[in-house]
DNA sequence: AACGTGCTCAACCGCCGAGAT
DNA sequence: AATCTCGGCGGTTGAGCACGT
């Protein structure tokens, strides 16, 4: 059951910190770092707090050039891009937000976007813990580590449901405004430029100016911290195409790299790719693509709706171009690019995020595109159990 | 004014991976 | 190779505040 806690908890103040304990924390790992070690630095400051406690409050707080509150507009919409992407992340992503910590993220997320996106209530307390059925839904997945039936809806962790709650709800207004009439035939759907699905939004690069983090901060101070490095070619700059394909291919690779008797199956791939040169050099570039999911999940061959409109779609969502909850004026029409997001830890971070594609791409991707409809071909079981979910974030 | 409910966010918990021994 | 220690991470909790009735 885990490992032994790292201090004596009966010894160690728990709870809210004082300003006098901040002061001191501060102080030291200003003047002398926190010498590598988190666990013996409250004894050498004489704070009776847990090491780990220091760290995050040191990470989350007192660290230099943190902002709090108050995330913008482009904020907001790279936030939602990289979930819609890679799911909670949250250390990943606030790397690509300079001065923003994981948790403010994650507490922006969960209190804030996600119910502006999903429309959907946060679960009460009460909700939490008693029996709510849609709480109870949500959650399975999450939760489930105790129970023996690993059903495919319980694989699903309550990130990749709302992922698809998100993707759904593009998918909606995207068949509101360009799909006249139904489409019964999901594979017809996919071969038609007029009837084709959205891709996701692409994540552009953010001006460098805006990325580089302060230099200032001591090594120690940048634990979680990641640098984010001067890209020399954005994905903006790169052929649609051949991200596409170096998405695919990546994506490829770490499923295989994943090996034998993965949980999920893999879906046929069948994507665009100008030649395997180019993929593989582009791959050497790209660290994570935000397409890629759809292609492996099949969209790939969908033409005539190019990432930026996907990106504006999102966009609009967001602000309220077509009603959604949230209502934040949409200024000028300008749109924020997004980062080309670039791993701090690279390669294990793009396979996690890929296995989690993996599973809600190939288990419930087969959807069709039909005008306002949120059908889920395919896989019953997802189906089901989202309906209410689903559905429930509607009409807000 | 009093009460109940919902929201926010700082902090905690427990697991995991990496590195050291 | 096995074990231990630590940093890091994501999920969850709960105190305090805001708001509605």
């Amino acid at each position: 059951m885990g490992r032994a806690p790292c201090c004596d908890k009966a010894s160690v103040k728990k709870g809210p910190w004082s300003p006098d304990e901040d002061a001191k924390l501060k102080a030291y790992i200003e003047e002398h770092g926190t010498g590598g070690n988190w666990i013996a630095l409250p004894h050498k400051i004489g704070l009776k707090r847990c090491g780990k406690s220091c760290r995050l409050r040191w990470l989350n707080y007192l660290r230099p050039n943190i902002k709090h509150g108050d995330f913008t507009e482009e904020e907001e919409h790279i936030i939602c891009s990289l979930y819609i992407s890679i799911g909670s992340r949250w250390s990943i992503i606030a790397a690509q937000l300079p001065g923003r910590t994981d948790n403010d993220i994650k507490n922006y997320w969960n209190t804030k976007l996600k119910k502006k996106l999903l429309g959907k209530r946060a679960p009460s307390r009460r909700a939490r813990t008693n029996q709510d059925p849609c709480y109870l839904a949500a959650g399975a997945a999450s939760s489930s580590s105790s129970s023996s039936a690993a059903t495919a809806t319980q694989a699903l962790s309550a990130s990749a449901l709302e992922r698809i709650q998100l993707h759904m709800r593009l998918q909606g207004i995207y068949g509101a405004l360009a799909c006249s009439g139904g489409n019964d035939d999901s594979n017809a759907a996919f071969g038609s430029a007029a009837a084709a699905p959205p891709q996701w939004p692409k994540l552009e690069a953010l001006s460098q100016a805006n990325r580089l983090l302060p230099g200032s901060l001591p090594a120690d101070a940048m634990a979680t911290t990641v640098s984010v490095q001067p890209h020399p070619q954005h994905l903006v700059e790169v052929d649609h195409h051949q991200s596409l394909a170096a998405a695919a291919l990546e994506g490829e690779q770490q499923l295989s790299s994943a090996g034998e008797g993965g949980f999920f199956e893999r879906p046929k791939v069948d994507f665009y790719s100008p030649s395997a040169e180019v993929a593989a050099a582009a791959a050497a570039s790209v660290e994570m693509n935000s397409v890629a999911p759809m292609v492996v999940g099949g969209y790939a061959g969908a033409a005539g709706f190019g990432p930026q409109h996907h990106h504006d779609e999102l966009y609009d969502f967001l602000y309220s171009k077509y009603g959604s909850v949230g209502g934040l004026a949409h200024d000028g029409g300008h749109v924020p690019t997004l980062p080309e997001l670039q791993c701090p830890d690279g390669a294990a971070a793009v396979v996690g995020a890929d296995e989690k594609f993996s599973a809600w791409t190939a288990a419930a991707c087969d959807y069709g595109a039909a005008a306002g409809g949120h059908q889920i071909q395919g896989n019953s079981i997802v189906g089901s159990s989202l309906h209410d979910y689903v559905l429930g974030g509607y009409g807000q």
